[in-house]
DNA sequence: TATTGTTATACTCTATAACTATA
DNA sequence: TATAGTTATAGAGTATAACAATA
């Protein structure tokens, strides 16, 4: 049925033109599926806002996080912990290790992998990004409620346990 | 350090090899950032090896949902309900009116618009997704827990509510 | 001129499979 | 044979820009 007609007096050029018409989303609406889905989405797009000056998203801190606490992991560790295949990491370091930021070295125990740590210029890139993520996490903490917070994620990582079944690789 | 020794009694194969060593996710484990990240991403792939039968993703879902709540919305419409631009849209609604299940037709007042109604067969389709969509809600609700989730759903909410900018037009 | 939707295109993210080198 | 990581490749999903038809 999508409305359509009273829509003369513009004046402003109006920078969100298309907002949503009355849209019926019915049992969609009250959903865990779609509202999980579009508060990471934006959340995403946030954190990726703040670190626009640093080349950087989410994953690409996360990665230069876990290598900065677990210097010395193999790709192999990495990948899981982030739940990624390898091959989807390659990539992303070759990237950082074209900048400066990461090493890696043949493990000595088992020359088929590398381990992983941060150059002095992969702790500062590191530590800049960790500015913007405190912040971005601050106000996510905000939207959350200081009281909720601790169920929050509890229910989130009930959620996270309960449906993944650790496919990826 | 990349614990890597005490390895050599593999009788079973192993299905989950690649189990996350003992990584330290320091500040990052306690984010609502990353573990909202992953709770969509488990909720996500849930969904999809749920409704496998049907040819289905949410999003897909969603689409048909849609059109059956609001039979004749424009494209422009269903683009913004679900925040994407209408080029995303363009090739999905393709492929759902071969599939005969969308049918698309010129709006009467505005002729540069289509207008959007499922056929039976994409009613059909959408009721047995639909049943998918129901069992996969009633799971995350499960882990949710039935006290929890109002207010659950209002802090997801508030969280794309102050979050989202509106990006993607 | 502005808007709806399509097309062409490009970019990101991800995985699978085949491969190399180790084990 | 099995594993760590790379490479080649493919697919999904998304957006931007130029365009045609219409307003």
């Amino acid at each position: 049925m999508a409305r359509r007609s009273a829509e003369k007096l513009k004046i402003v050029p109006q920078p969100e033109p298309a907002l949503p018409r009355d849209i019926d989303f019915g049992w969609l609406g009250g959903t865990v599926g779609l509202h999980l889905r579009l508060a990471q989405e934006v959340a995403f797009q946030a954190f990726a806002r703040r670190a626009d000056g640093a080349d950087a998203s989410p994953w690409r801190f996360a990665v230069l996080f876990l290598i900065d606490a677990n210097p010395g992991l193999t790709q192999g560790d990495l990948a899981a912990a982030i739940r990624r295949n390898t091959s989807s990491l390659t990539p992303v370091l070759d990237d950082l290790c074209r900048s400066g930021y990461v090493v890696r070295e043949r493990l000595e125990s088992d020359r088929r992998a590398y381990t992983l740590t941060l150059t002095p210029a992969g702790q500062a890139a590191m530590a800049e990004l960790m500015a913007s993520a405190v912040a971005h996490e601050r106000e996510i903490d905000r939207l959350v409620g200081r009281a909720n917070r601790a169920e929050f994620m509890q229910i989130l990582k009930r959620i996270i346990g309960g449906l993944g079944k650790d496919d990826h690789r």
